[in-house]
RNA sequence: GCGCGGUUAGCUCAGUGGUAGAGCGCUUGCUUCACACGCAAGAAGUCGCAGGUUCGAACCCUGCACCGCGCACCA
């Protein structure tokens, strides 16, 4: 047995005292650290990488601390395991972060002051200087992340893994070029992907302006639009076919209104697509600048005209009036225009302008509504679609909540292609080199603004192309790369060999690269396995012991919004390279809202600083607040009361631990079943429920219902009943019985700092060792840190002989409480302070232990609790019905006799009506034939058991008398 | 428009067929020798609405309302 904790527990628990010293101590020791060469078992989970520029928000805490309860559990249950950290280069916020900053400090005013080179230069130089400080942050939440693994997506290694992928999906026919509609983000300057659209919903206007007839002047079309400002880039007016109103008109032409001094004639054409309902049926078609317009003109060979500049200015083919403004400026501008136009009828074109409201597509990086634009992009046709897709719905891959499955599966049912492409600097640049001289040929195009040739485009809203059509099977295994050639992808675009190379390295002198950068997410995609040191060389994979052992990784953790984003990509992409899904459980958490139920913003201000938190309360309490109100599936309403709570439970903790050691005695006797009392196997009993409500809640991710099963165990339970209780026998004469008590104690202390280990790392680090935990225990099984201390079990069917355990003992210890409550309830109900020593006197049903009598009288902090079985009451008593028996409390003058009569009655009346309540039931003949017998069996209980209460309630009414 | 959540005490949420629960907040009494970040007692809910199934519904079914989210969108 070990000797006293030596060093005595201060009276409060200082969290910043603790929390950093072990910290640095795990980490020093390298307990965190995942040895592929481990015969445990592993468990593995690769950290959803934050952006390299971040800083630690609530979502991360949520995030971070559920992976890190998995993972301190999982060493606990013997595993090997692997938390791997790493950060994300996030290549449009970061590169937005520095460049702000740049101008800030007046380094440049755009990034073409710097150029390309200088730019990434800064940019790398402001990540090894600010970089990764949210890294620093986890640790002082407490996450046991291998940080000697730490990985950022562009590390040279994982560079490589990006451009070999890249390659590889080029051979293979998945990744072409072309020129096609996609979402633009005018703030950014770069094309993004559909994921990167949130729709919003926008009160704007609906302009109703006519068109002339060119072949019969006179006549004229009306045509609602959003968007006058485009009328320039119109290059046909569509009807519906079945439109009656129109029918004669298809096939003449209408004159543009805008710009003044260029008002084509365009085609009147007849398209399904047009909504006869809608507006006034009429649809002026822009192939530039909107994707159905774009399909339109693509069935009718109408041209497209781009009218706006990348950053979203009007250029010189909006015309003089518009040129140079700001689209939304053009907007208000176009509307006067086309109010001033006056037609041969002398009525102006602009009929009127009515409130509107509609949804708009916001770029979500950028904060500005997307602009349809077409460009020349990259894009990928997703690999392992069918595998990816069926491994979630056949449940081998299992996601929490499972209703999240549902939205995987309709995504993965209409898969878009992906386009990959960023006209960013920052990022992995694409691995396509071009032969001198034609790169710059395509730019210019590209960025002329000019008419390109509608027939010649491809189809917008990315679906494949033309040879790779989605019919049929999908591939699902590596497409042999004679499959499909880039000759049949972009016709287009010049695919030759001699001209276009598609490799990691430079072919040489003469060839430039592509200046694109990939999106951030054809990286983070390979995070499971290129962070473990993947190559893509089969047999240099597979000798490594990183990847042989911790993949598949155990669990995800993360955000239903990157759902698509990362988690149904990195299942692809698991498929694809290693052959074998990434994970095997994906736990999404909810996102955290303020109390209000609003998100967390910066611009609210309504997001408080995590560190703060933990500065003021402490990370076990921030966790365990946070942990105790995030229940699966559901968002967090955030609130400072939470970590309080959090704070409180620490603190009740530590001083039930500090009780224990103002005990003395050594620590962890042997406990004798002989001497254990009801309120001992009790609390034994009461323990044996906590390890299993929580081993199951945790199996089954309900971390909240967990936390809560621990609150309650520790404090209600332990604390609140069986300390008290315990008191009788640590302040009474029987120092043998004093020694039980204390190992019992012990016993339920060090398997109580075990289950909340999880939750709490460092106050259970700080109370194992303490209390003398760790001294008996094998250095790597608890010796040397609670981190690696056996999960607590159930007790087996020879413990709980050997203890003498049975349900009995929880059923009686319940009525002695129900005794407790009574008198206590009695002092509440004759207004006798708290703290007034009062004699009660009990009449037990049938014989009671001296232990128990003890307990209860310590319980109801009386002076005494005198047994007396032939006690007679009379006036001035006020009693009370137990389980176990009659309660007394002889009050002498202080009793009002009506006051208890009335009470009495009370009672009486109660019972009456709960009887009668059951009596209803079982004089309905079709419950007695249909309930099931122990329902039935209940009401009978009721009744019976309510009418001897009745009766002896009546008897002590009497004895007022 | 389609889909998914939600609606239970003042607030945040548990509760999947048999007499409504927790934490916070509130009220009252207590500096009771671990803890006032505490102890004890208490008040407080026609379980969103309307039907249905059932001996019996907060719970199962149908419809509706409202809140939130996702997807798709009509210019």
């Amino acid at each position: 047995m070990s000797t006293p904790a030596s060093n005595e527990l201060s009276k409060t628990y200082d969290p910043t005292a603790v929390e950093p010293s072990w910290y640095a101590r795990w980490d020093e020791k390298g307990f965190f650290t995942a040895d592929p060469a481990s015969p445990k078992p592993a468990f593995s989970i690769v950290i959803p990488p934050p952006n390299v520029t971040g800083v630690l928000t609530l979502g991360h805490v949520l995030n971070n601390t559920i992976q890190d309860i998995l993972a301190r559990r999982a060493r606990m249950t013997g595993h090997e395991v692997l938390w791997l950290p790493g950060t994300d280069h996030a290549g449009i916020a970061t590169q937005s972060v520095v460049e702000k900053t740049l101008r800030k400090d007046g380094l440049m005013k755009h990034r073409d002051d710097l150029g390309r080179e200088a730019l990434v230069a800064k940019i790398w130089e402001w990540r090894e200087k600010y970089g990764g400080i949210i890294l620093q942050q986890l640790r002082a939440l407490g996450a046991s992340c291998d940080w000697t693994r730490t990985r950022f997506t562009m590390d040279e290694a994982y560079s490589r893994c990006v451009s070999l992928v890249f390659v590889d999906l080029y051979k293979k026919g998945l990744i072409y070029r072309g020129k096609r509609m996609v979402n633009w983000c005018p703030a950014s300057q770069t094309a993004v992907s559909d994921e990167e659209v949130d729709m919003r919903v926008q009160n704007g206007l609906m302009y109703h302006f006519r068109v002339e007839i060119v072949e019969e002047p006179g006549r004229f079309l009306t045509i609602a639009s959003t968007r006058p400002e485009t009328i320039p880039g119109d290059t046909g007016i569509a009807v519906n076919p079945k439109d009656p109103r129109y029918s004669g008109l298809i096939g003449k032409h209408a004159r543009r209104p805008l710009p003044l001094e260029n008002q084509a004639h365009l085609p009147i054409v007849a398209d399904e697509a047009i909504d006869i309902a809608f507006g006034t049926g009429v649809l002026k078609v822009t192939p530039a600048h909107d994707k159905v317009d774009y399909e339109i003109g693509q069935r009718h060979g109408l041209p497209a005209v781009d009218v706006l500049h990348p950053n979203g200015k009007m250029n010189a083919l909006a015309g003089r009036d518009l040129d140079g403004l700001d689209r939304f400026e053009a907007r208000k501008v176009a509307a006067g225009l086309l109010e001033s136009l006056l037609y041969s009828d002398g009525a102006p074109a602009l009929v009127k302008s009515e409130p509107y409201q509609n949804n708009v597509g916001y770029s979500e990086r950028g904060g500005v509504p997307i602009e349809p634009r077409l460009s020349e992009q990259w894009f990928l046709k997703y690999p392992s679609q069918a595998q990816s897709r069926d491994v979630v719905a056949d449940s081998r891959m299992r996601f929490y909540p499972e209703r999240w499955a549902k939205v995987y599966d309709h995504w993965m049912g209409n898969l878009q292609d992906w386009c990959i492409s960023r006209q960013l600097w920052w990022g992995h640049r694409i691995p396509v080199w071009y032969s001198r001289g034609l790169r710059e040929q395509d730019r210019e195009v590209d960025q002329s603004a000019g008419i390109v040739a509608g027939k010649k485009a491809e189809l917008g809203g990315h679906k494949s192309p033309a040879g790779h059509s989605d019919k049929g099977s999908l591939p699902t295994q590596p497409a042999p790369s004679s499959d499909v050639t880039r000759g049949q992808l972009g016709a287009d675009v010049n695919t030759s060999a001699d001209f276009v190379r598609c490799q990691i390295e430079s072919p040489g002198e003469n060839w430039t690269q592509d200046p694109d950068v990939l999106d951030t997410w054809f990286s983070s995609w390979l995070w499971p396995f290129a962070t473990m040191g993947w190559t893509g060389d089969k047999e240099i994979d597979a000798q490594n012991p990183t990847l042989a052992k911790f993949y598949p990784t155990t669990d995800l953790v993360t955000g239903p919004d990157i759902i698509f984003f990362w988690v149904a990509r990195m299942i692809m992409a698991g498929f694809e390279y290693k052959g074998e899904q990434p994970f095997r459980n994906v736990y999404f958490t909810g996102i955290i809202r303020d109390k209000q139920g609003r998100k967390m913003s910066k611009s609210l201000g309504n997001s408080p600083d995590p560190l703060d938190l933990i500065g003021k309360f402490g990370a076990d309490a921030l966790r365990f607040g946070v942990m105790r109100s995030a229940p699966l599936g559901q968002d967090i309403l955030f609130d400072d009361k939470n970590v309080e709570l959090g704070r409180n439970f620490c603190t009740k903790l530590w001083n039930a631990a500090r009780f224990r050691q103002m005990q003395g005695g050594e620590t962890e006797a042997e406990i004798q079943p002989t001497l254990l009392t009801s309120d001992d196997k009790w609390i034994l009993l009461r323990l044996d429920r906590a390890v299993r409500d929580v081993t199951i809640a945790l199996e089954e991710y309900r971390f909240s219902d967990a936390a809560q099963a621990l609150y309650r165990f520790f404090w209600t339970e332990y604390c609140d009943w069986y300390l008290e209780s315990s008191k009788a026998a640590l302040n009474g004469p029987d120092a043998e019985r004093k020694k039980n008590a204390l190992a019992v104690m012990d016993y339920v202390l060090g398997q109580a700092l075990r289950l909340f280990h999880p939750f709490l790392p460092f106050i259970t680090e700080e109370l194992w060792h303490a209390l003398g935990f760790a001294t008996d225990m094998p250095p790597k099984q608890g010796g040397e840190t609670i981190m690696f201390a056996p999960w607590p079990k159930i007790f087996n069917e020879d413990e709980l002989g050997y203890f003498g355990l049975e349900a009995s003992d929880e059923t009686f210890v319940s009525a002695k409480h129900d005794v407790v409550l009574a008198g206590r309830a009695l002092r509440r109900d004759f207004n006798l302070a708290s703290n007034l020593r009062v004699k009660f006197v009990f009449k037990p049903a049938s014989a009671m232990a001296d232990a128990d009598l003890e307990s209860l009288r310590l319980l109801l902090n009386a002076e005494s609790l005198a047994l007396d079985p032939a006690f007679k009451a009379g006036r001035g008593v006020a009693s009370a019905l137990t389980p176990l028996g009659e309660l007394y409390l002889p009050l002498e003058g202080l009793l009002d006799p009506a006051a208890e009569k009335a009470r009495l009655e009370k009672e009486i009346a109660k019972s009456t009506s709960d009887i009668a309540a059951a009596e209803v039931k079982l004089s309905n003949p079709s419950i007695v034939a249909n309930a099931p017998a122990n329902v039935v069996e209940e009401f009978r209980r009721r009744v019976s058991e309510g009418g001897a209460r009745l009766v002896k309630l009546r008897a002590m009414l009497e004895a007022l008398d």
